[in-house]
DNA sequence: CGCCATTTTGAAGGTTTTCAATGTCAGTGG
DNA sequence: CCACTGACATTGAAAACCTTCAAAATGGCG
């Protein structure tokens, strides 16, 4: 073996220490000793734009946590309509599955960097480390009430109102994970953004254009975005 | 303490050996020992219809499972719009909050029978029980599930659609805990049915008779509802 | 029986979708 | 360097679906 690769070798080995995005994500509740066994559990893997990571009803074997870039999940119809059901950012973490089927299609946005358990493994490692059964829970109770929220939005929100929402929930989930929160960054297409609001694209687009004309919000480029005016985007809400 | 007080105590520190949900509910991890000790963190509860068991935002000390009856949670909007998140049924979890706030309001739907557990109390019991944390997981996990599909119901399906999806859904859910799927009851009035499925009630009204004209659904009563060609109904779903 | 709440039905109106065309931008090749 | 291409986004006009407003019907309960 070169050095090189004993290098790389022991900063794999060691990725859990020095992961960034650490501290957001439910690997945090683990001391350093114990992180080290639990890096020896998780593999890393790497994706690229528009890549799939599993589909709806796969045998669920795996369970994941974003390392870097961003996922969207999603539903498809027979008919081929497609909802998604959220899109994904650094340290969240999917997999969700029903009578061991996975619930809905994973597809990476971008370049991808993911950490990737067997779902029994972990498993086994939940029974000897309640603290990490806990911090999942938690973790994925907080997942449920954003899942409510959004069932609330798409139930009850007109079109301007899901658009508002949509980019405060944004501005939102960057200040969570300590990022600059406006500017943001859009890193899904149109049509994703419809998809993921019950709309379509020509109503997301007159949507963006309202809220350009009124100097709520100004494109720097198509996907980068400045909220002008954060207030007035609240006061869409109600 | 007269000897009918004390029957009725033997009977209240019993209750969890006799609680007829039990198996549909997250509390089945425990065998009869620690069960014992679990009946003592949690009190029962009664309320009658439309009674109030908590409101959004209250501070979330507490946490509920439902072992007789119904329960609809609900989130308002400012002008007083409402979406009903979801309509529980026995062995139902619920008190799920954020930043420890309550992410949604309960109230009763009928009689209604439930446990209370102190968060803070039912917390340090999940350190010492790791299985009933990994119950809990799934049970949240599951919950996750539902959520994701109603996004997609609210999100993708038109109104006839949506009502198919609801009857189906409650037909699984009672046979999930083992009673009789056909004919269903509707607890719930037609404007809950409306709140709950992001349409009016003069919608939900119109697609029922279509239902009705076209043989699929046949009414005993406006609540008690005889699902004649389920088949056709899953076809709506596409 | 009659009252009141709930539900159903009808007609008009509005928001979003659909269909169609135009505009924009990044990448490619002449 | 710039025209060309194809993907993505925006804009316009017509149509569809659901809502809103209004009225009639049903049904439970005193």
């Amino acid at each position: 073996m070169s050095s090189d690769n004993a290098n790389n070798l022991e900063e794999y080995k060691n990725r859990c220490n020095i992961c960034k995005i650490r501290s957001y994500s439910f690997c945090r509740c683990l001391d350093d000793d114990k992180l080290q066994l639990f890096s020896d559990i998780s593999t890393e893997k790497n994706y690229q734009d528009k890549q799939n990571i599993f589909i709806q009803n796969d045998p669920a074997k795996h369970l994941y946590n974003i390392t870097e870039g961003n996922v969207k999940i999603y539903q498809l119809l027979d008919d081929g309509r497609i909802q998604i059901v959220g899109f994904l950012y650094p340290g969240d973490f999917f997999g969700s599955y029903r009578n061991n089927q996975y619930n809905y299609s994973a597809e990476a946005i971008g370049n991808l960097k993911i950490c990737v358990f067997d779902q029994k493994i972990l498993d086994k490692y939940l029974d000897e480390n309640p603290v990490l059964a806990k911090e999942l829970l938690h973790q994925t109770s907080f997942e449920l009430t954003l899942a409510q929220d959004r069932i609330t939005v798409l139930g009850k929100l007109n079109a301007g109102e899901r658009i508002a929402t949509f980019l405060l929930n944004i501005s939102e989930q960057r200040k969570r994970i300590g990022w600059q929160n406006n500017p943001i960054s859009l890193p899904m297409t149109r049509q994703d953004i419809a998809d993921y609001l019950g709309l379509t694209i020509e109503t997301v687009s007159r949507e963006f254009s309202n809220l350009k004309s009124s100097n709520i919000v100004k494109f720097m480029t198509s996907k980068q975005i400045y909220l002008t005016n954060p207030e007035a985007l609240q006061s869409y809400i109600v």
